[in-house]
DNA sequence: ACAAGTGTACCATGTGAAATAGTACAGTGT
DNA sequence: ACACTGTACTATTTCACATGGTACACTTGT
């Protein structure tokens, strides 16, 4: 369920967000599903309660989960979450860093075409098939 | 020419090392070209010495730059940038992981691949220019 | 009322990368 | 000799991350 890369550049509790992002996401969490507790999946991953609950901190940030003090932390509805702007711009922003430093180590434009063409074909089978997509050219 | 993002993510080295590829890799540093001493460099951007040296040292381990001991880091060859296959299994890494956030945000797969295709086009202009005279104030 | 579980808010500590500051040495060209 | 160049250190600071620990308020089941 939960996969932690201690030696990751990103950081563990970034690893925590984006995994239940998916679960959420993709449905494997549903709406008013009760997530572990903080204590409870500190256990789980052996990491600290302290890193855990900065996670469900920013995941109710983002509009992902809401919490009950008391009763704990449930999956929201997915019409909750908040299209953060600046954090889609920095996503851009980090898109366009990457395609060119692939650019930069000689990747042609179709090789880059194929490979995104790959990329986003096991998006849509997480997702679950909700749109075919055209050709990127 | 030089544009340094303090708050960026992107540690000053990196920002550093990344500016100098696209100037190589776009040709206006031409194979062969000075580029600033380790010392004007850092004065330019008003950052420190060591900071300059580790991304030339880092350029120089990817085969961007080639350096002279007592005469100052020029240019390599394009054909002698190393296609580091870490590097690049890392750079995949980071894409699938910006095009899955941007998912989790709501955005279709027709935006995404609408919003690459503009990226795409970005980078085939920059390979295109080719400007003359490296100017790098 | 009580206990156990929940989220939450702190504070202190350790760690590692990044950046700075400074010194020193070796090679090149004039 | 001199002024550049790259290079190699060491030491220090800063900051985010992660950890360890304590405390408090709320909810539920008993």
């Amino acid at each position: 369920m939960f996969q932690l890369d201690l030696k990751s550049r990103e950081s563990i509790y970034e690893q925590i967000i984006n995994q239940i992002k998916e679960l959420i996401v993709t449905g494997v969490l549903k709406e008013g599903e009760k997530l572990p507790s903080v204590r409870e999946l500190s256990k789980i991953l052996t990491v600290n309660p302290n890193t855990v609950q900065k996670s469900y901190r920013e995941l109710e940030r983002q509009g992902y989960v809401y919490t009950v003090a008391g009763l704990g932390c449930f999956a929201a509805s997915l019409s909750d979450i908040k299209r953060d702007e600046a954090a889609v711009q920095q996503l851009v922003e980090t898109l366009r860093s990457t395609l060119r430093q692939l650019t930069y180590l000689g990747f042609a434009a179709e090789e880059i075409r194929s490979l995104l063409n790959g990329l986003l074909r096991e998006d849509d089978q997480k997702q679950g098939e909700r749109k075919k997509g055209s050709d990127l050219s």
